[in-house]
RNA sequence: GGUCCAGUAGCUCAGCUGGAUAGAGCAGCAGCCUUCUAAGCUGCGGGUCCCAGGUUCGAGUCCUGGCUGGAUCACCA
């Protein structure tokens, strides 16, 4: 039980005896007290005012009066206002210490088993390689199931891969004609590059199509479907879907080819998956949903013989569901695997890591779900993200600033290598272990970066901040980090005992420490609550700073007093753990030295 | 045009259920390394919290209206 709770079960009390009033603990705002001002719990008491129909500063008195001797952690009272001030003595401080020593993971809740959560994240197009945009989501997806692990949820993190359609078609034919069977093998490129690049090679030869076509008197419409590589591009897709052996081959060599590169870019990022499902193996069954909605009268068929949901009800329009010519839709194949997940897992939530550019589309798919009765369709949640903006606007592929993944991550590493060799900190350390450090950094730099900004809210890339390793960065609080392992090496050298007496007076530092630290796991509700890591990497940001301090103004190695000596390397080892618990949850790791 | 989201220091961002004099980082200026790692610490300057009403003892936070920016409203995904 933490001591605002025990202070908001005191105040009821005590406005019970004083007022005669029963109190909602809703009703008593228990907050922190203003740094500038004496005391660390502060009750707000306008709103007792009504019942004790005295000033506020008298009706702020009394309730400070009757805690006073009610609550022994209260070592004293003072009144600004109507603001109720609490001095909270150190012994409570001291406590947390302890508890924080003796719990296995501080601040986690112990997982639930049967609280399953499915949550989606990542979900690439085969036809590109993965950049910045997709940094956010792989991220933010990782991150907020470590989260949700934390807050005691049983996470099963799946990808959805878009293996399928048009776009993958236009890859496969421009390779089948251009490619001249080269291989990423045979040309030494990164398969899912390989691949990329013929995709943008069709879109190319595509547009000289369309403009001779237009140029011979075509309108562009038409000349945009009737373009002879179009034509192919969609024979392609029927023959897929009716399974011919050949296309299907071809379909399969160049989706690994793909997936061979993700799972490299993957694996650099750090992020990984409980189980990956293909749009390829869920569209069937989205059909089948339809068709079911179908019979039900649910959705309903135009002349043309495509299939409709009608949504004017709910103040939306019409949403097609399956094309004319039978073919499923992107929203077809999400119903299919929004049902296959149930099935699989019968979560009590299934979250979505999408963008907010189709928030729209997930609010459809929730409807639609709701229409064909499927009454889990309730437990779906959008964790809908904003765009990452670069200085000069957005990525635009066709003016060349789409920020690829591999080439950013390559980037951050040489830019903290460069940075590492320049501080000269690391001398004895070998290849490998300097290796792994770059990584370490260069990475704790780019996570942090992406993950401390609110994830709805649209965020600003400036590469030139991202390689700042100084202020509000990932390699502040590894340092920080750093600095202490280092303290308790030299601890031990030394032979400082662990074992402290808390008969001592605490300094004004340690004891903001000591705050700080106990409101760790408030912070991962709260972060798991709102879906958001980046409340915790502003918890981390904020305990790093306040170390730093205390750092700077009482030295361990040189305290005379040997029993202050053992707390204040006690103390900052727990800071170290909090510091690596909370930036597990960003996926990003610390290190020993920097 | 309809719907949704956002607007806080020069820039990038924090500000949980409404609470005291709105905070960080970066950039600028001035200090602190013979002392546990200076990727650090200290200080200074910097604000119409988009605007106008409203609710409240109290509004950056809630409500209404407007302004600005973004997203979306495809037989694309």
């Amino acid at each position: 039980m933490t001591l605002e709770i025990q202070l908001i079960e005191k105040a009821q009390i005590a406005l019970k005896e004083l007022y005669g009033q029963d109190v909602e603990a809703k009703q008593i705002p228990v907050q922190q007290t203003r740094k500038d001002l004496e005391g660390d719990f502060t009750i707000v008491v306008f709103g007792f005012t009504r019942m004790s129909k005295k000033s506020p500063e008298q009706t702020a008195e009394e309730l400070g009066e009757k805690m006073l001797s009610a609550e022994p952690f209260i070592e004293s009272y003072n009144v600004i206002k109507g603001f109720l001030n609490f001095v909270i003595k150190d012994d409570y401080y001291l406590n947390i210490l302890e508890s924080i020593k003796s719990s296995d993971k501080y601040g986690f809740t112990a997982t639930n088993e049967k609280d399953v959560v499915v949550l989606e994240y990542s979900s690439p197009n085969t036809n590109k390689p993965l950049h910045l945009g997709h940094i956010r989501n792989n991220l933010l997806g990782w991150s907020v199931a470590e989260l949700l692990k934390a807050n005691g949820k049983n996470v099963k993190k799946v990808n959805l891969i878009n293996d399928r359609g048009i776009h993958i078609c236009k890859s496969m034919l421009a390779w089948q004609k251009w490619g001249e069977n080269k291989t990423p093998e045979s040309t030494g490129t990164k398969g899912d590059k390989f691949v990329g690049d013929y995709y943008v090679l069709f879109d190319q030869k595509y547009k000289v199509e369309i403009k001779s076509l237009v140029d011979g008197g075509m309108e562009e419409d038409v000349a945009k479907k009737q373009a002879p590589l179009m034509l192919e591009a969609q024979e392609m897709l029927r023959k897929w879907e009716a399974g011919e052996k050949e296309v299907y081959e071809l379909w399969t060599k160049m989706n690994q080819w793909v997936y061979d590169g993700f799972d490299i870019t993957y694996g650099s990022m750090g992020v990984d998956f409980d189980k990956v499902y293909h749009e390829s193996e869920t569209y069937l069954l989205g059909k089948k949903l339809v068709e079911e909605g179908l019979e039900n009268g649910i959705l309903f068929k135009k002349e043309n013989g495509s299939v409709w949901c009608d949504l004017t009800e709910e103040g939306m329009d019409e949403k097609l569901l399956l094309r004319a010519d039978g073919t499923s839709v992107y929203m077809t194949q999400d119903l299919g695997t929004a049902q296959l997940r149930q099935e699989d897992y019968n979560p009590n939530e299934m979250i979505y890591v999408v963008g907010n550019e189709q928030n729209y589309h997930f609010d459809v798919l929730k409807i639609v779900l709701q229409k064909l009765s499927k009454d889990w369709a309730k437990n779906i949640h959008h964790l809908s993200y904003g765009m990452v903006e670069l200085p000069h606007g957005k990525m635009k592929s066709r003016e060349g600033t789409v920020v690829d993944a591999d080439d950013l991550m390559q980037e951050m590493y040489d830019t903290a290598k460069a940075t590492t060799e320049e501080l000269g900190k690391i001398e004895e350390f070998s290849a490998e272990e300097a290796d792994d450090l770059y990584k370490t950094v260069s990475l704790g730099a780019l996570k942090y970066f992406i993950l401390k900004v609110d994830p709805k809210k649209q965020m600003m890339f400036n590469p030139a901040e991202s390689i700042d390793f100084n202020g509000n960065t990932g390699p502040f609080v590894q340092y920080t980090y750093a600095r202490i392992q280092s303290i308790i090496r030299k601890a031990k050298e030394v032979g400082i005992s662990s074992e402290y007496s808390s008969e001592m007076k605490l300094e004004a530092k340690e004891k903001a420490l000591l705050k700080h630290l106990g409101n760790y796991s408030a912070a991962i509700k709260q972060a798991g609550d709102h879906y958001s890591p980046s409340m915790v990497a502003n918890y981390i940001f904020d305990l790093v700073k306040e170390y730093n301090k205390f750092y700077q103004e009482h030295s361990i190695m040189k305290e005379e007093d040997a029993n202050k000596q053992a707390f204040r390397v006690e103390l900052s080892q727990q800071v170290a753990g909090v510091i690596s618990s909370g930036m597990s949850i960003l996926g990003i790791k610390v290190p020993n030295r920097m």
